[in-house]
RNA sequence: GCCGGCAUAGCUCAGUUGGUAGAGCAACUGAUUUGUAAUCAGUAGGUCCCGGGUUCGACUCCUGGUGCCGGCACCA
C-alpha cells in the first residue's frame, strides 16, 4: 500500500506503484491535462516518474513558479530541436531558463541572422504542434561523452567530460532531438503554446571572450497566449521609462556622435544633478567629510606609482606634452592620497574621511556603452577614508547605513548587496585579503543585510560591498561601492604617526554612495518615469493665466515662491488654458497654477497636481507651506505616476 | 572589442522594383483672450550618418568607417 500525500494534506492510497501522471488523473481529467511535472517530497521529477514508497506529491502546472519553468525549460530544447532540424549544421551547447525565459547558446559559425529567428520560432511552433513526447533515459557519464561525441557534438561532450565519471546522468529525449539534461520536463512538447523568440545575440562559449563566440538566441515563454502577451506588454511599458527616452522628452541631456559615453546635461537635467549634488553635500558634512577637488589630468608616473598604468593603460585617456605623458584621471584615489599626504597626521586625526565629486575619464569598450548607466566621462561622489585597521568595522559599518539612508531619500527600498572578493590577479598576500574581507562580511552580518557573494569579483587591491539597483528592466547596475584597500596608500606613501611616533600606513576605504552622478540620475528617472519628485524636479510648479489680464498677478505669485527657493516658471503665453496643462502635464511638473480673475481678486492660486487631481482654490502663503512640506519630506510618494 | 540589428526635418516615423524626399508634433508668423490634457490659418525647415564604388542616374545596390540599440566580454 502506497499513500501519497497531496498539498491539501489529503491521501490517497494506491495498492501499487504510481507515476506522478497516474495521481493527476486519479485527481480528475483536468488535472491529468495540464500536470507538466511533479514535486515529491520536495523534488521536482517528470509527469512520468514512478512513485513506489509513501510520499508527499504535488502536481506542477503552469499556474505554479516551477511549472513556468519547466516550461521554460522545455522551449529551450524545443528551439535546440527547431534549430538542429532547420541548421543540421549547428551544434548544440547550453539553455538555461532565466528571468521569464530561457536562452540557447549554438555553435554556428556562419551566424544566424534575425530573419532567421523567424523561421526558427514556426519550426519551433510546428514541433508543438507534434506533440512528440518527451522521453528520460539515464546514461553513465562516459557513455554519454561517446554518445554525444559520435553525434558530432562537441561542446556537449566537452560539458559532460567536466562531470565526474561516476555519475549517471539523465538525457531527454523528443523525435529526433536528444538533450543532456537534469529536468524535469514537460510530458510533451504540446504542452508549450505560449513562446516567443525575442533576441539574437554573440555570447562567448564558457564566458571566456579568448574562445569561440557563440550564437545565443533568447526567448520568453508562459503558461498560456494571455500571459505571453501581458509580458511583451509590461516591456513595452517599461521601454516608455527608458531614462533616454525621456532624457530627450523632457529635454535633460544628450549625447551626440563626437563625444561618445560622454554627456552634455541641458538646464533641467542639470538641475536635477545639482540638486542631488547639493542633498549629498549636506549629507556629508553631517557625516564629519571634507571635501576636496584634485587636477583632471596628472602626470603618468603617479598613475605607475598606484598601479593604474599597469593595470588599465588601454583604457586610460592620454595626452602628451612637452615630452611628458599624462592621463585624464581614470579615478580619484590618487589624487585623493596627495591631499592627505599634504599634511603630517597623527592617529588622534583618523579616520578621515575626504570626499570629492571627482570627474573621471575611462576609455571603456564602445561595446559597454548605455545612455547615462555606463559612460566614458562620470563623476563619482567618491570618498577615501584614511583610518586604522581597528576602525575599519566601524567606519564601513557607517558608510553602510549612510548608503540606505540615503537610498531611502531618494525612494529605493530595494538594494542588491553583493561582496566581492579577491580577484585572481590582485596586489597584496592573502593574510591581508583574509581580513578585508572578514571586516566587510562581519559588517553585513551584524546589519541583518541579506547580501550575496561574488567571489573573484573584488578590486585589484581590495574586497568590495556593492550596492545595486535596478533599472525599468531589471537590468542591475552597481552604483554604491565600498572597498577596503591595504595597498594603495603604502604605494603611495601615505603614513599617520602613532602613538609612540612611529610612521604607519593607514587603511584606505574607497566609497562612492551613488556610485556615479550619471548612471545614478539615470536609475532615477526611470523609477519616476521622469515624474521627480518635489525636491528633485527640475520645475516644481509653473503659474499659468487664463487671460492676458491675470499676467502682473502671475508673475508676483511666480516671484514670490521664487523667492523662497522653489523652481517656479511662468506660463504667460497667449494659448488656452487646456493647452498650457497639457504640455506641461506632458513635461512631468508637480504643481499647475492656474490663474484667472477669481484667484486674482483673492489672491489665491488654483492648484493641480501632477496626477490631475484638482486640489481646489488656495491662499498663495498655504501653496508655498505645501510645497515646502514636500520638499522637506522629500515626499516620493503622494502621486502615481502619469503618462 | 565580439555577435545581431538600426541610422531620413528639432522629436516620432513613412518612403513601393534605383528616377535627387513626405506626415504628425515641435518651431516661426498672424488671427483668437480662452477656467483644468491639443483653437484656427499660414510659413519655414533635409550633405537622407560619413567616405569610396557600381550606374545615364543612388536615400535605395556594393564596400570601408562612425555612432546608436539588444546581448556577450569588460567595468580600477
Amino acid at each position: 500500500m502506497i499513500t501519497i500525500t497531496l498539498p491539501d494534506g489529503s491521501q490517497r492510497q494506491f495498492d501499487h506503484p504510481v507515476s506522478v501522471l497516474d495521481v493527476a488523473s486519479d485527481i480528475g481529467p483536468g488535472l491529468a491535462k495540464a500536470a507538466l511535472a511533479g514535486k515529491v517530497d520536495g523534488k521536482m521529477v517528470d509527469t512520468s516518474y514512478t512513485v513506489d514508497t509513501d510520499a508527499e506529491l504535488a502536481i506542477v502546472t503552469a499556474r505554479d513558479e516551477e511549472g513556468l519553468e519547466v516550461i521554460r525549460h522545455s522551449t529551450a530544447h524545443l528551439l535546440a530541436q527547431a534549430v538542429k532540424r532547420l541548421f543540421p549544421d549547428a551544434q548544440v551547447t547550453i539553455g538555461p531558463v532565466i528571468d521569464d525565459g530561457f536562452y540557447y547558446d549554438f555553435s554556428y559559425p556562419p551566424g544566424f541572422s534575425e530573419d532567421d529567428l523567424e523561421k526558427i520560432e514556426a519550426e519551433m511552433a510546428r514541433i508543438a504542434k507534434e506533440a512528440l513526447p518527451v522521453k528520460r533515459q539515464e546514461m553513465g557519464r562516459d557513455e554519454a561523452v561517446e554518445f554525444f561525441s559520435q553525434m558530432g557534438e562537441k561542446y556537449k561532450a566537452e560539458i559532460i567530460a567536466d562531470i565526474p565519471s561516476d555519475e549517471t546522468l539523465s538525457l531527454y529525449g523528443q523525435g529526433d532531438f536528444i538533450d543532456l539534461c537534469r529536468g524535469p520536463h514537460v510530458p510533451d512538447t504540446g504542452k508549450l503554446k505560449a513562446f516567443k523568440l525575442t533576441k539574437l545575440a554573440g555570447a562567448y562559449w564558457r564566458g571566456n571572450s579568448d574562445n569561440e563566440m557563440l550564437q545565443r538566441i533568447y526567448g520568453t515563454a508562459w503558461g498560456t497566449p494571455k500571459e505571453l502577451k501581458a509580458h511583451l506588454h509590461r516591456l513595452e511599458e517599461a521601454a516608455k521609462r527608458d531614462h533616454r527616452r525621456l532624457g530627450t522628452q523632457l529635454d535633460l541631456f544628450h549625447m551626440q556622435e563626437e563625444a561618445p559615453g560622454m554627456v552634455f546635461w541641458h538646464d533641467h537635467g542639470w538641475r536635477i544633478w545639482q540638486e542631488v549634488e547639493s542633498y549629498m553635500r549636506g549629507r556629508l558634512r553631517k557625516e564629519g567629510y571634507q571635501e576636496i577637488k584634485t587636477p583632471q589630468i596628472i602626470d603618468r608616473s603617479l598613475w605607475e606609482k598606484s598601479g593604474h598604468w599597469d593595470k588599465f593603460r588601454e583604457h586610460m585617456f592620454t595626452t602628451e606634452s612637452e615630452n611628458r605623458t599624462y592621463a585624464v584621471k581614470p579615478m580619484n584615489c590618487p589624487g585623493g592620497v596627495q591631499v592627505f599626504n599634504r599634511n603630517l597626521h597623527s592617529y588622534r586625526d583618523l579616520p578621515l574621511r575626504i570626499a570629492e565629486f571627482g570627474s573621471c575619464h575611462r576609455n571603456e569598450p564602445s561595446g559597454a556603452l548605455h545612455g547615462l548607466m555606463r559612460v566614458r566621462n562620470f563623476t563619482q561622489d567618491d570618498a577615501h577614508i584614511f583610518c586604522t585597521e581597528d576602525q575599519i568595522a566601524e567606519e564601513v559599518a557607517r558608510s553602510h547605513d549612510l548608503v540606505e539612508s540615503i537610498y531611502r531619500d531618494f525612494g529605493f527600498d530595494e538594494i542588491i548587496v553583493r561582496l566581492s572578493t579577491r580577484p585572481e590577479q590582485r596586489v597584496g598576500d592573502d593574510a591581508i585579503w583574509d581580513k578585508a574581507e572578514a571586516a566587510l562580511e562581519a559588517v553585513l552580518n551584524d546589519k541583518g543585510v541579506n547580501w550575496e557573494l561574488q567571489p573573484g569579483e573584488g578590486a585589484f587591491y581590495g574586497p568590495k560591498i556593492e550596492y545595486s539597483l535596478k533599472d525599468c528592466l531589471d537590468r542591475v547596475w552597481q552604483c554604491g561601492t565600498m572597498q577596503v584597500d591595504f595597498s594603495m596608500p603604502d604605494r603611495l606613501g601615505a603614513y599617520y604617526i602613532d602613538e609612540s611616533s612611529e610612521r604607519v600606513v593607514p587603511v584606505m576605504l574607497h566609497r562612492a554612495i551613488l556610485g556615479s552622478m550619471e548612471r545614478f540620475i539615470g536609475i532615477l528617472i526611470e523609477q519616476y518615469a521622469g515624474a521627480m519628485p518635489v525636491w528633485l524636479s527640475p520645475l516644481q510648479a509653473v503659474v499659468m493665466n487664463i487671460t492676458d489680464r491675470q499676467a502682473d498677478y502671475c508673475e508676483k505669485v511666480t516671484k514670490t515662491l521664487e523667492s523662497q527657493g522653489f523652481r517656479v516658471e511662468s506660463d504667460l503665453r497667449n494659448e488656452k488654458i487646456g493647452f498650457k496643462i497639457r504640455e506641461r502635464s506632458l513635461q512631468k511638473v508637480p504643481y499647475l497654477l492656474v490663474i484667472g480673475d477669481r484667484e486674482v481678486e483673492n489672491g489665491a492660486v488654483a492648484v493641480r497636481q501632477r496626477d490631475g487631481t484638482d486640489l481646489g482654490a488656495m491662499p498663495l502663503e498655504q501653496f508655498c507651506a505645501l510645497l515646502k512640506e514636500q520638499v522637506d519630506a522629500r515626499s516620493t510618494g503622494l502621486e502615481k505616476n502619469t503618462e
